[in-house]
DNA sequence: TCCCTCCCACTACGGCTGTAGTAGATTCAG
DNA sequence: CTGAATCTACTACAGCCGTAGTGGGAGGGA
């Protein structure tokens, strides 16, 4: 009556590796990088001491296979409300933004934070930035394409803004200065189609006459 | 020949907890939070070894010295560029903002790594959020304040808007997706233009009805 | 002068960490 | 059925960490 074989995985997507990754996620994410141990893993994981040592050896090995899942579920968060409408103008990409903003503060606050350790932790670790990177390059092109489709005069510096923006909102809001308090959706939608209306709308300074 | 006398401190705004907090800071943004023990302390500051024990027994202690010391440090840089002409409309505000973001980015970016490290870590130590809240509070306070006077409909709203913009843009270039990239001044401005635009203009949601 | 107080430098220690190494179980080839 | 390969569970060990505790020397009051 074992239940489970060792050495197979019955279920594809959970092998013990996502599970350590996800345990090793969790414990970014509520102990910092300070309590992301292999023994903490382990017991997080609910596995068998020794477990994250021989799925991931080393240190490095553990936080590589933590980027790596969380890329994995982080674009699956993004990939529901992303991609909606090119065609659909400023509006339906605020909205889509906002939708996935949102997201992520309200559902997946544990993703988020574990992202911003493991970003900070990347600042020292070159082969831990490659990972993060090629992920990050992906969604940045997705999104300077969508910005272009709505009629954006300089894409690759509006990118900067947006993501800025929205990662800026989500950090503030998780664990910077406007801490314990998630604006809702309607908030978040708001701030995003002034911004764009700010990136796409009439240039702004001859208000006052510069 | 005593180089210091004990017990005593030559030089008022350079205390022996003053070197150790900034020894603490350098050490986070060096080495992140796994860096941060008493002993690397003590030697980063090049001080004899239990130095920082015994200005900051416990490792609770030590944070909240990092994070004070942090504030006065980032009070001093935002200050030189955040107040000019609450009167200058939203073309000095924006130069302000860009000046004082550019100079976080490039100047003081050790102080700034240091701080995301601390925020998150105040996720998790509710009594460092309190300090951490504090200083927060007086800088929105003075923001707000700005956007009253520039004639923002909904300062409340907005200075959330942009403090996450201007902290997004510093996350995403000092260790997020956009690393390694640094933008001039000019780029930060234009930025911030944009964003003021959209914030303080003619509402933008009409262009494409709804 | 003497003594009390306080701060600094240093040591000690229990606990935890990262990583290497080893025995047992299971699967697959032939 | 036999044997090899592979993955798992567990142990071992050197090193580092946070924190408590202990002398020693300088400063100030009587």
């Amino acid at each position: 009556m074992s239940a489970q074989r060792p050495g197979t995985t019955d279920v594809p997507g959970t092998s013990r590796a996502d599970l350590v990754a996800d345990a090793a996620l969790t414990l970014l994410a509520e102990r910092g990088m300070r309590g992301l141990t292999h023994r903490a893993v382990d017991e997080a994981a609910g596995l068998p001491l020794g477990s994250t040592s021989n799925v991931a050896r080393t240190r490095q090995a553990l936080l590589e296979l933590a980027v790596r899942r969380h890329a994995e579920r982080e674009a699956r968060v993004l990939a529901l409300a992303e991609m909606p409408d090119p065609s659909g103008g400023p509006r339906a990409l605020a909205d889509g933004l906002a939708l996935a903003v949102h997201r992520s503060l309200t559902r997946n606050r544990e993703l988020l934070i574990a992202r911003y350790e493991l970003a900070l932790e990347a600042t020292r670790r070159p082969e831990l930035r490659a990972f993060y990177d090629r992920t990050g390059a992906v969604f940045k092109e997705q999104l300077t394409a969508l910005l272009t489709a709505v009629g954006s005069p300089d894409p690759a510096r509006h990118v900067l803004s947006l993501v800025a923006w929205a990662d800026g909102l989500m950090f503030s809001c998780a664990a910077g200065s406007f801490s314990s308090r998630t604006p809702d959706l309607e908030e978040i939608r708001t701030g995003l189609r002034e911004l764009l209306g700010g990136l796409l709308g009439v240039r702004t300074g001859g208000a006052d006459g510069g």
